[in-house]
DNA sequence: TGTACATCAGTGAACGCGCGTTCACTGATGTAC
DNA sequence: TGTACATCAGTGAACGCGCGTTCACTGATGTAC
């Protein structure tokens, strides 16, 4: 019962590649039909429902595998700049990662905010576990210490933001090709925020 | 010729509407179909075509309106903060105007990223118009005078990002009753860029 | 003011098409002995 | 190892439906005289 099972997997992944690649090229989710993407992932169309559903949880699943990736890509970005890494950097490191599979960064920039309700809920619920957690990263490094943790979410959440906004614009259609305008404006708007927090600190320390 | 002019004014309004109302009800606009939209406005579905050549072009038509109310919107908050009002105010401001209209800032806020290509170009556009014109503003400032332009349309930027964030917050689904957390925590990003700001002329004068 | 004609927003029937979903099936893979 | 049976991923025909678009039309509004 193992090849057996290897090969629904595969097909499985072929209809996700599918749905992303039709998403890539024309209208959002809501544009794509079952049959389409079946066809795209070399599948009658009936044989989409030995996967999923309908074409909803396919949509579900995407979202959650395009944050279990974005996880990834926070987790190497924030343990950069723990090491000391400059902000320059961390920048840079997430640029590349979103240009090297820049499919399910897709998804997530155009579903966030238009998708299916239960895309939109669990895109909704990871951002807020990732602004959590950049808190809690925050939270330890000396200078932020004494931040109340109102004001370290605060914080998180504009520092997400801006990156957010960042992967949005480098994504956006059609494709621009010299990033150097949108990565430097953003380095410059961390740097900026960066500069804030420490002339916050003294001055709303309750 | 004025009657008739005006009724079909009338009408072209009643299909807008109609999308708006379909749209905010269910899927995004690529969810929308030609018969949905005309039955929703009391027309049958051959009558749509006095009004747009397609759906894309009504679309298209509610990103021009969608953007020009927003221009409003913007207007209003930078004459209130030019007068000299506080950041608070300001963002009270923003945020009464987005709940007493909602439905065009939701498709601004759904289609920005998710919608069809021209829609999302209309949006882009107006967006980087609305930075620009913040920036002109921002230089009017005793304390913004020599800034570089670069380093004003940076902030400018970063202005604007972290309002539509709280925009899009607001309209997320469901809608979320209570506004303070959101606003509060905006209010505060804002200050936090201003300090931010201040630090930063003196460091970067170049 | 009244009449004869033009315009054109909205109507209603008809079309061919892709859609989601059903059903009974096939045949390779997996399991029991 | 070999055989007989079970599982189940993928097949292919069929269905009813809403879709976008065409066409000829109707009748109220507008214009010319």
């Amino acid at each position: 019962m193992a090849l057996r099972e290897e090969k629904k997997l595969q097909t499985r992944q072929a209809l996700m590649d599918a749905a992303l690649t039709l998403m890539h090229e024309g209208a959002g989710f809501s544009g794509l039909s079952l049959r389409e993407v079946s066809r795209q992932a070399g599948l009658v169309p009936t044989g989409f429902y030995r996967h999923f559903p309908d074409l909803d949880a396919l949509g579900e699943e995407l979202a959650v595998e395009a944050c279990r990736q974005l996880r990834v890509v926070m987790r190497q970005v924030r343990k950069k700049a723990q090491g000391g890494a400059a902000i320059t950097e961390s920048v840079t490191a997430l640029v590349e990662f979103i240009r090297h599979n820049p499919l399910y960064f897709e998804f997530l920039a155009r579903e966030r905010a238009g998708g299916p309700p239960k895309v939109r809920e669990t895109i909704h619920t990871q951002m807020r576990q990732f602004v959590a957690e950049l808190a809690e990263d925050l939270q330890q490094w000396p200078i932020y210490t004494d931040f109340p943790r109102d004001d370290l979410a605060m914080l998180a959440d504009l520092v997400v933001n801006t990156v957010i906004h960042l992967a949005l614009d480098l994504l956006a259609l059609p494709y621009v090709e010299d990033d150097a305008e949108q990565v430097l404006r953003t380095t410059k708007q961390l740097r900026l925020i960066m500069l804030g927090a420490h002339a916050w600190k003294p001055e709303k320390g309750a």
